[in-house]
DNA sequence: GTCTATATGGCGATAGAC
DNA sequence: GTCTATCGCCATATAGAC
């Protein structure tokens, strides 16, 4: 590690993911790094800041991991397929970036909300919204592509849950089986009753 | 608000999932209760026996709720559209209850995630089940629950996020509207190219 | 640029009056 | 059952030597 800046920041990454801001304390951070803390203040002004710098830190190195999967060419559903496997695989494999991210979206705060949605995630949600026109030009694409994401997360987030309910396997911590399950739903559904089901019915 | 340990559990609870626990102190809390610090001290040995008197006292309440949907007599698909529109209104109007059981989640401490499972969403998962091999008996049951609760919780959880990209509508801060989108999509699917779609093929 | 030493204040928790 | 007062500790942050 050259840049004393850039470990501090990757450290500080994943203790504020585990344990939050205020879980994790500078002595702890310190520690970790083998440090003093008053060698942390040398390159930030307060812990805040640093907590700042870490979560852009941490958002900036995601920002290119897709690029494969948007520029290869072939069918709508191939490509939801690799995006799904993807995002599955790097969602399980960084978990201390998708802990930072929930932690930040849970606190909303709204500036923070912004500089998520327009600075971090906005080229990666147009690329999905345009691939959700393709995969269903009838659906409201902004809704489909949200479900794309909500289909992945709740596996990834909820499988310390999951584990512990009746009927849990192992091989739902394979990517590859979840992958094909969301893709195999979304682009069939459950095929249900043949006839038209409308929701605005007021059978209830 | 008779009993007073009841009126801290309730005060402790919107307070943690705005905070977190480490987050809130316990003078904060006394301050919101209007009451010394020492007075919560009376009820609960230390803050931590009152962090798990609060989850436990936040999961209690909600767990006759969808009582009404099961009950009722109606074909499945009725049923999941009931089930969904009914996980929407209640995530969206009680986010207390959600911050708190996603930051349990996060935190993912086996024994309080086998306390949640066993011993709070057991029933009600398990009724969630038996209507996924209603709905689609060819698929893995376990999958199509929690798929539709990931379907669900993305929205409820994102919003904050989602305002801020482009595309974003006020129309879905509407549960109906959500519910309608999800129920389609899961019974219906995206409707894509009519070949079958085999996830094991070697195309990447 | 990294350290030791320290200032200042808030933290969880308790003692003991009423 | 609720309070005031207080203990001992650890928090963030800084001063200043090297």
């Amino acid at each position: 590690m050259i840049n004393s800046k850039e470990k501090i920041l990757s450290t500080a990454i994943a203790l504020f993911a585990e344990k939050g801001y205020s879980g994790l304390t500078m002595r702890q951070l310190a520690a970790a790094l083998d440090m003093s803390v008053a060698g942390i203040y040398h390159y930030f002004p307060d812990k805040n800041a640093l907590y700042l710098a870490s979560t852009r830190f941490a958002f900036a190195s995601k920002e290119l991991i897709f690029s494969q999967v948007w520029k290869s060419d072939c069918t709508p559903a191939i490509k939801l397929k690799k995006f799904v496997l993807a995002l599955i695989t790097v969602m399980s494999q960084d978990r201390d970036f998708c802990r930072l991210m929930q932690r930040e979206i849970m606190e909303a705060n709204p500036d923070r909300m912004r500089f998520l949605a327009e600075g971090v995630f906005k080229d990666q949600f147009a690329l999905l919204l345009q691939l959700a026109t393709q995969l269903a030009p009838d659906r409201d694409a902004f809704l489909v592509a949200t479900s794309i994401i909500g289909l992945v997360k709740i596996y990834v987030d909820h499988q310390p849950l999951n584990k512990h309910f009746p009927g849990w396997q192992r091989e739902y911590e394979q990517p590859e089986r979840i992958a094909a399950h969301i893709t195999d739903l979304l682009l069939k559904g459950l095929n249900q009753p043949p006839e038209s089901f409308n929701f605005n019915q007021s059978e209830f």
